[in-house]
DNA sequence: CTCGATCCGTTACGAATTTCACAAAGGTTC
DNA sequence: GAACCTTTGTGAAATTCGTAACGGATCGAG
């Protein structure tokens, strides 16, 4: 609790859980920071360094122990709980988040879902009915959420961000291409294919293909 | 062209570029790092610093051109051209990127996909057909892409990495969960909204929702 | 029980990145 | 055109982050 933990490390545990969970699965008992690290491309040091700002995890001369460490590691990150999710927009992208089985499984649920289309409010998807998304901060006092999703046109995305915030929610998906401003004590990550792309023609920009 | 420009700079780009062109839009003709800065939640001194390592592009006193920047930008970051791209694995997920109208406008073109399952190829998504994912170098050696999209399951990844990289591809957009390697002349970029959220819960913990 | 090999946790160092702060320059006002 | 205000570009300082290196455990072999 004394040290502030950096936020590129509280980034990179679920990285290492998820490494973990795929020994656990092919039956390993232990691994060492070398092996988690060649399996993953950071170097060994980074992993320990990385750990040892929660603990002190493994045996000198063994390693670490898979099943210890990744319930350690799922402890620390509260991925041993379940967190309801709501999500808003729910045209072609955030339908498909919210039919997406792949949250479940990792202890993400989507319980409720909202809309500002008075055409598909009412209607169900993936088994949540949708709600007005005026009615944001009214639904989610009456059954709170943990995080939210944003999937709505860039212009709304602040408005929506700025209902969730007004709804206690402290952590926000944003998948609309725009850039959202929250308080400090919100946690925002940006999923945005277009930008990602953008990042990298920069670096392809005198290759064979490019050339045309 | 002495200097290496860091990696985190030029994810930035984008980011600039696109705010200029909001600002474009709604008729803005200059603006200041100070004002840029706050719309997009960054210091002054770091836009400045960043536009630095590509020349002198502002005024004193007055600020940035806002059109000559962001065609500025454009061309450093090679968003002036056409970019084709490969989409790996056209199931739910593959299927909605091939079809999503989001890339073309700039200027991302979804050429050619592929997909493992013999029940899907040979079908046509999105106006693009569907080749068999073991045809992919063939294919790209006759119609070259410079982008490929991975949208396969984890344990595909990175077999299909491995053939984009042999088919001269030198930027990937990993949409599967899996930390896939490839060789340093070629730029990944991960799309993982389960860390995303994992990496969230941590600064949750605490809060009131979660407290059951 | 000793030796050698392995590997963690930690501290010290170095690299990378961000922020600061200021001289120089453009614009405006009178 | 002089005084003043604004804002850039940039070295230097400060901060953050990653890597190297090593003492001290742990284990297995002989």
């Amino acid at each position: 609790m004394a040290l502030e933990i950096p936020e590129v490390v509280i980034n990179r545990l679920p990285v290492y859980a998820r490494a973990l969970a795929a020994l656990a699965e092919s039956g390993e008992t232990v691994v060492s920071s070398q092996a988690l690290g060649e399996h993953l491309g950071v170097t060994p040091a980074q992993i320990r360094k990385d750990l040892s700002y929660f603990g002190r995890f493994g045996k000198q001369g063994r390693g670490y122990n898979v099943q210890s460490l990744l319930r350690t590691l799922r402890e620390i990150l509260g991925l041993d709980r379940q967190w309801r999710v709501a999500v808003v927009g729910v045209g072609r992208l955030g339908a498909a988040i919210v039919e997406y089985g792949g949250f479940r499984p990792h202890g993400f649920t989507v319980t409720s879902a909202f809309d500002a289309d008075p055409a598909v409010v009412g209607s169900v998807v993936g088994g949540v009915p949708v709600r007005h998304s005026d009615d944001i901060e009214e639904v989610l006092a009456a059954s709170p959420v943990d995080i939210g999703v944003v999937a709505v046109p860039a212009h709304s995305a602040q408005g929506v961000v700025d209902r969730l915030v007004r709804a206690g929610i402290h952590a926000i998906l944003n998948y609309a291409p725009a850039m959202v401003h929250v308080p400090s004590d919100v946690t925002i990550r940006q999923i945005d294919p277009v930008l990602a792309m953008q990042g990298m023609t920069y670096y392809i920009k005198g290759t064979d293909n490019a050339a045309k």
